[in-house]
DNA sequence: GTGAAAGCGCTAACAG
DNA sequence: CTGTTAGCGCTTTCAC
């Protein structure tokens, strides 16, 4: 191939020193006399030597690569301005310190195998990122088994302590919701959810929860319903969208007009079209870069730089644990 | 680290042949007597052994992946429907050919260098996939240099001839956006454009091209406005824009008011959003899936399986050659 | 057809 | 402080 492609063997030579001290300088050990130092660098610079990352993680069994899994059928996710705003600041960090970014999806090969699973038990990254929607109890056995460790973007427990995840606090969301809705005068204020998702999603049930427990400490009624005659019946004011999809299904004219011309909408999570929107969204979403730019949401503490990735198992659960709560943001 | 990792040492010992021979297998090789290759299958299989292909692509050279390169700073990619299904379409065919997905950005790091050069320098992807925005005379030097095959999303000529691209047919797309204002009635269609693009981008150009041409075939002069004000004061009745950006500022609201109230609004791409908006969108898109799963819209062919991604060079401008158009799809 | 050995580019003991 | 040696897990001549 490329015949003339520089290696630490072509340095070291060019350097009239052996590999090894070429890769002591590389790596910044102490143990090396300031001449030496300075000779293999400067021949180094002079030809414009690039370590090869590949074969030095081969050597110390690592990759210095991190996975992002996502699951490629969702076209929810690939919809949501959540998720790129997320996976922009996780970017971000993990080019910060010098890794590179895989992106991984739930794509079933036709041996049956998954790309995500092949990449794990290859090893091809040092540690992985999932949503919850893709942390199972074989992903979670597949992971452990090989020691990869990981964290999981959003709230979910199996009954493993041991299972690192990040997530917002949706309770505080939702209640930041309600409130505000309240203040602007509305009263009969309902939740909208599609029935299946309450069961199977956290975050879901935390935002009823939210809601339910904000309705009685303000004396109101709550109301949680899982289909549009069910708000209409009961006369809704404003109407709380557990996800955009409830929204997009209020804001989409029927054959009988929109579904409940009269009430005000509510949701979690900015999208920046909704300034364009026929109807006004009221919305609760978190400031992601500005968590982003402190390293905590997604878990990567600056501290990582240049060490094993395996401290990754060992983040502590920062949302959890500091109870950082959604700055709401109403518009 | 995981004392029991097995390989394919452990895996010719178990069988009772040579690595060597293990390698053959699983490679395909021919010159295998079957006997022995039904034995060290039904190890494999046994032990849920799964080759290493990071050691196996330090031995050939290669890595099985395809980086994607994109500009982080670029809102304008991350806000872009159109961008998401390109990146949906081009993990499709990655995956279906067992290649693996590094995204990278063009970060820059502290030392000067940045993410995407070292990528390349240290030839930790078979190929490099990259937005005409980041194509230019430094980049197709660093590629060429390290004989890194590419290919360039959007068209963009440097006096390169071996550089691939794939692209829309703008023009085509701008003369269906024209065409169909103007079976809708309006007649004075002015198209809405950001001056510093016009030079910048080809894509832009292309689109001013194709509208110029058809307003004259319809025997009407054509207008180009880079300012609101120059719309406002031409009586505009529709209005092109060439990007979501020129758009967005459309649909904004001032302390005035709505910049052309009574203008209809026309652009490139669809958006999702479009039918929640206070104004009707009048667009014209093209079915990147039906594209994608054609493969032809990203330039890999389903031969490319198992090779070297090298082929990626050679591919033909699909969508210059056959002059595959623009479906539009008005609404 | 299969084994032995060298090598991909790097790191990591172990000497000296 | 620096050189030697032995790998990391796989492929690939070259013999036999």
């Amino acid at each position: 191939m490329n015949e003339n492609k520089i290696t630490i063997q072509k340095i070291a030579e060019l350097a009239g020193v052996n590999k090894a001290t070429v890769s002591r300088v590389l790596n910044g050990s102490a143990t090396i006399s300031q001449k030496t130092k300075e000779k293999v660098e400067r021949i180094i610079k002079e030809y414009n030597y690039t370590p090869n990352t590949i074969a030095r993680g081969l050597a110390v069994n690592k990759t210095f690569t991190v996975g992002f899994c996502h699951d490629y059928k969702d076209k929810r996710a690939f919809a949501n301005h959540f998720f790129y705003k997320m996976l922009q600041g996780i970017e971000n960090v993990i080019y910060d310190n010098d890794y590179l970014f895989l992106m991984m999806s739930r794509h079933e090969r036709e041996d049956g195998t998954s790309m995500f699973e092949r990449v794990v038990k290859e090893r091809r990254v040092d540690g992985v990122i999932l949503p919850s929607s893709l942390y199972n109890e074989a992903n979670y056995r597949l992971l452990k088994e090989h020691r990869m460790p990981f964290v999981v973007l959003g709230e979910r427990e199996f009954g493993h302590s041991d299972v690192r995840w990040v997530d917002v606090d949706n309770r505080q969301a939702a209640q930041l919701l309600t409130e505000r809705l309240y203040e602007n005068g509305y009263r009969r204020i309902h939740l909208y959810t599609d029935q299946e998702a309450i069961a199977r999603d956290k975050f879901i049930a935390d935002r009823i929860d939210g809601y339910t427990r904000t309705m009685e400490k303000l004396g109101l009624p709550a109301f949680v319903a899982t289909s549009v005659g069910e708000l209409q019946a009961r006369g809704t004011e404003a109407v709380i969208c557990c996800t955009h999809e409830q929204l997009f299904e209020l804001l989409k004219e029927t054959a009988d007009g929109l579904p409940l011309p009269d009430a005000e909408l509510g949701t979690f999570d900015e999208n920046p079209m909704f300034q364009y929107f026929k109807r006004t969204v009221h919305y609760v979403s978190i400031d992601l870069e500005k968590w982003a730019n402190r390293r905590r949401i997604f878990c990567f503490p600056s501290s990582i730089k240049k060490k094993t990735f395996r401290t990754l198992s060992r983040f502590p659960h920062f949302w959890r644990e500091h109870q950082i709560l959604n700055k709401g943001q109403m518009k």
